[in-house]
DNA sequence: CCTGTCAAGCGGTTGC
DNA sequence: GCAACCGCTTGACAGG
């Protein structure tokens, strides 16, 4: 923190070179005589010399304006107010002391103002509005993060949804061949046994053709998985487990950011989608709301894309 | 003339 | 109740 006692030699030094013609006799009462900083363009106002009273004027009329005489003078109190920017010197050594502590204390800002010339409450309008200025650049940095974010997530779904649609259609493929088979096998036992009873596809009668991309996971055992899949999936892959499921995929509101192709998720399952690749690091707080809560690993979708528990989800 | 920046005004909120 | 703060807005000013 920057003291403010500190300060005024550092604005002598920075400033030595800026003399300022004095104000009108009138103001002097409200000017700290000898600081450096009563720049040609600063402007102060009445009001908190003369507290209540909303009507402001500056202090100083610009350097560049010719003072002549009693006529001015009045012109220039009955003059609606001139906005005047502070002085380069005044903002850098603002800028200085926001750096160091971004709030104003009473005894800082008192400091402050008489180092720079300045009445208090420009002071603490500067502060106002300097940390205005911070909070508007931070959100913009925190929205290009979350753009960035937002952009790499995107890929690496479009890269799951393609892949599982490749996935999908190996599993047709498969399937259409253990058809074929069963009805071979049917057809050289209803030859070899035509007293019994006709043998029974699981496959066939539980689930129609159009409702094939819908068979429910639970029919679907890991050991026929395992004969079934390609060569994709490592016979070792760790972590098969019923739970994978709900533990990586919890229920959620349906606040989906993407626009993907969604033609075949269930709403539970787009719901899990957008829980799963909107982690918190990405999930601001919402004005009224909460944090989600994503898996802990949620950034990198917790789970492997040849996890059998990931792949199963959307079966 | 248009646009961006900045000091300042104004009303609402908050903490003491 | 008051002071400090915040968000939004206004008006002056500078630069293209």
């Amino acid at each position: 923190m920057m003291a403010g006692g500190a300060s005024a030699s550092a604005i002598t030094t920075l400033l030595q070179h800026q003399r300022v013609p004095p104000p009108p006799s009138s103001d002097a009462f409200f000017l700290s005589g000898s600081s450096p900083f009563l720049g040609p363009r600063a402007m102060v106002s009445f009001e908190d010399a003369h507290r209540g009273n909303r009507l402001s004027r500056p202090f100083f009329r610009p350097i560049d304006h010719d003072e002549n005489g009693e006529d001015d003078l009045e012109d220039y109190f009955h003059q609606p107010e001139k906005k005047r920017r502070l002085t380069v010197e005044q903002v850098q050594f603002l800028e200085k002391s926001f750096e160091a502590e971004n709030k104003l204390e009473p005894d800082r800002k008192t400091q402050l103002a008489k180092d720079l010339g300045l009445q208090p409450r420009q002071v603490a309008i500067w502060f106002q509005n300097r940390r205005a200025r911070w909070k508007t650049k931070q959100l913009e940095k925190d929205y290009e993060a979350l753009q960035a974010s937002y952009n790499s997530l995107k890929s690496d779904y479009d890269a799951l949804v393609q892949e599982r649609n490749d996935l999908k259609a190996e599993v047709l493929n498969l399937k259409d061949k253990l058809l074929d088979k069963g009805k071979e096998k049917e057809s050289s036992e209803l030859s070899s046994k035509s007293s019994q009873a006709p043998f029974q596809n699981p496959i066939a009668d539980s689930v129609s053709e159009d409702e094939v991309s819908r068979v429910p996971f639970p029919t679907c055992r890991p050991e026929d998985i395992c004969s079934v899949k390609s060569d994709m999936f490592d016979s070792e892959s760790p972590h098969y487990t019923d739970a994978g499921h709900s533990s990586l995929l919890e229920p959620g509101d349906s606040s989906y950011a993407f626009e993907p192709d969604q033609s075949d998720l269930s709403q539970d399952e787009e719901d899990n989608l957008s829980k799963t690749l909107l982690p918190a690091c990405i999930y601001p707080k919402l004005e009224g709301g909460d944090y989600a809560v994503p898996p802990a690993n949620s950034c990198n979708f917790g789970f492997h894309a040849e996890d059998p528990a990931f792949w199963s989800w959307s079966y």
